[in-house]
DNA sequence: GTATGATTCAAACGATCGTTTTATTCTTGA
DNA sequence: TCAAGAATAAAACGATCGTTTGAATCATAC
């Protein structure tokens, strides 16, 4: 039974902190739609933050250990054929759209979470969800740079932030879609066209600034 | 006294609102800080929710002005000159650095503000947002169709979301961005790595799916 | 069958929140 | 100078929240 419960409380939760926000999800609110009572969280889970931390591990974990199973597999053959950017990005943008597409309706309502979370602003739930994350971000940093040697160490970063941007951007909102007849192929279209303009993106000419000096400050914006 | 009052309670509201977020800043919080009463905010503003729409309105009607401003400019030329996706995306993704730029520190602060705003997922404060937002989007939309008129409508605004979501994530990440000496040019470097970005991402190739029939579920992703 | 631990339950606790109330002080124009 | 409205102040209200408590119920191994 206890199993059971657990199970309901992570799937309600999932839902309505996707729908409402961390904040706005009380207790109440996940207990009563799950059927079960209100202790139940604290007893199964120690508390409300803790309960985050469980929704989001459940499928962030298989999501970025296929990313870097994906990656493995990338390296493992960089001897006889090197991986394009394309190859990586692929690896890493993949992943939570596929995985999305097993989990049906759930994924959605996940990936809808998960976007929000890129944006999370309390400290302590974004130190949990990154704690999960900068393993795959460091990995996969390393083999774009090895890929885009022309881009120096900041502007990789920054390029690199711009990609997490248009995908969590993406997660939020594709989560939320709603009314428009949906499309079994709908997350490959997107990831298809996220995959394209992050490729694009990522290999965009360096820009080489004129000195601020000679710019009249109109022009600039 | 009273536009001080306000003044005060905006500009720390601004910047907690900022750092901790909506949900976790208490109206306590906010007058404490700025030294006045706390039945100052509902006395001024009304509610707490009225001071966020305000904290908001304050920086983001000058941004959205002079988006639709420059525009304008690039519209009123086009008979001479057709303006450039560079042109259109510059317009767009310009002014809130350079209005960061001008408003120092707050600027950063706000910054990150509209950032996370970007993310909101309560109702009622997203419909607030995207009120003043939307005419921009429309019009900045219209204009990129123009003169991207191989993407069909679909993916054009997957695209042009996800050049919203690059945004967003770098408005958030560079307001919280704390330690390092900051350079004057900064807003500069960081527009004119997004632009590229954005342009090249934009002009991406489209995309042609395979027929998901022929495809091995395995090679997916 | 019974003891033991796991789980569920109803109820309450203590704290915090946004908001309102009522009184007081300050400002300002005639 | 003084009346009237704007602004500030202290205090309380009602509601909601996460969490805890202690008893009741269930499952399981001996």
């Amino acid at each position: 039974m206890a199993a059971e419960t657990k199970e309901r409380i992570l799937d309600v939760a999932e839902g309505l902190f996707a729908d409402f926000g961390f904040p706005d999800t009380s207790l109440r609110d996940i207990t009563r739609d799950a059927g079960v009572n209100l202790a139940a969280v604290n007893y199964h889970f120690g508390s409300k933050e803790a309960l985050l931390v469980a929704v989001l591990e459940r499928r962030v974990r298989p999501i970025n250990e296929r990313r870097l199973s994906l990656l493995d597999d990338l390296e493992r053959k960089a001897d006889e054929i090197s991986p394009t950017l394309e190859d990586i990005l692929r690896a890493f943008l993949g992943p939570p759209f596929y995985k999305q597409a097993d989990w049906g309706d759930r994924g959605r309502k996940f990936l809808k979470l998960v976007g929000h979370i890129h944006s999370e602003i309390n400290e302590d739930l974004k130190a949990q969800f990154m704690s999960q994350f900068d393993v795959v971000l460091g990995r996969f940093t390393n083999a774009i740079r090895a890929v885009l040697p022309m881009l120096d160490s900041k502007e990789a970063e920054r390029r690199i932030r711009f990609v997490i941007g248009s995908m969590a951007f993406t997660m939020m909102w594709e989560g939320q879609v709603v009314g428009s007849r949906r499309d079994v192929r709908d997350p490959e279209i997107l990831l298809e066209s996220l995959v394209g303009f992050a490729v694009a993106g990522m290999e965009a000419p360096v820009p080489n600034l004129i000195p601020l000096m000679v710019v009249p400050k109109e022009d600039l914006g």
